[in-house]
DNA sequence: CGGCATCCTAACAGATACTG
DNA sequence: CAGTATCTGTTAGGATGCCG
């Protein structure tokens, strides 16, 4: 598990890694925690990170997306896109034709997002099923004993 | 940018990958929308990963993840501690001692979640000014104009 | 010390209808 | 086609107080 390769001191390393080797890997620190609460504000919502999964083919239409993303209503679609927009994640542009046309796609910062986020998506290919199997046996021991029968 | 670490077809390959070339990294199908969104579940409120990364320098107490996670209530550190806990991601071990102690560790499966959410954070750290610089832009454009002056 | 129960609110998100 | 606008419901999350 490499997981310090993105933890490069790239330019005057402000970051200064107190480590506490009693545990499983360490490495994190208070930092860590702010960088985690502003990738949640970013990316953290139900649509965002599905969005810039679906961007990943190349460019799309907003239809397109809409047709990409299952469930997804066209409200959340625009106000997480217009969100990404603001963030520089994704580029907007507009067509000035009949019908209009409108293409979003992924930023250079967009696309650099795109590696954590299939890192995350596969973890849980892997483990989900095991996530499955915990919830499921907690599930039981928890019911077990609510309705004690005859 | 090694992105395709992850995705190794371990056993007997569940995955179909149909590649779209025509984007900047390419590699996304409609599996990967649930996987993110399951992870998301797991991970995607506002606490989950902090407590992760709180673990991930070895076993802690209640009282210190609430002093390691500022600003977190007990409410949500307990209601979190419990969902990581059913997932099979942290484990809680109680000794029958005066005072009461209880202490929480990472799971292996916690443990190996923690490599991915340092991908991301190690993303932040990158480029959150970037990020910033992008939103200060965007909110300047949309501010300017709304009041045309006199 | 390590919780759980209760109340309350703000943000998130869905449905629907309308517009340029 | 690509959005806005409004109205409404659900739920995450905070504050507080009590209990084993």
């Amino acid at each position: 598990m490499n997981s310090d390769e993105g933890r490069a001191p790239s330019a005057g390393g402000t970051r200064v890694n107190v480590l506490r080797l009693s545990g499983p890997c360490a490495r994190w620190d208070e930092q860590d925690t702010d960088f985690i609460r502003e990738i949640l504000d970013l990316v953290g919502d139900k649509w965002s990170m599905l969005v810039i999964g679906a961007l990943a083919g190349g460019d799309a239409r907003y239809s397109d997306l809409d047709t990409m993303i299952p469930a997804i209503s066209r409200r959340m679609l625009t106000l997480t896109l217009k969100r990404l927009q603001r963030d520089g994640l994704i580029d907007r542009t507009a067509y000035a034709e009949v019908p209009p046309r409108v293409e979003y796609s992924l930023t250079g910062l967009g696309a650099s997002l795109l590696s954590a986020i299939q890192h995350l998506a596969a973890w849980s290919s892997e483990h989900h099923t095991e996530v499955r199997r915990h919830q499921d046996a907690y599930d039981r021991n928890a019911t077990r004993g609510e309705s004690p029968g005859p």
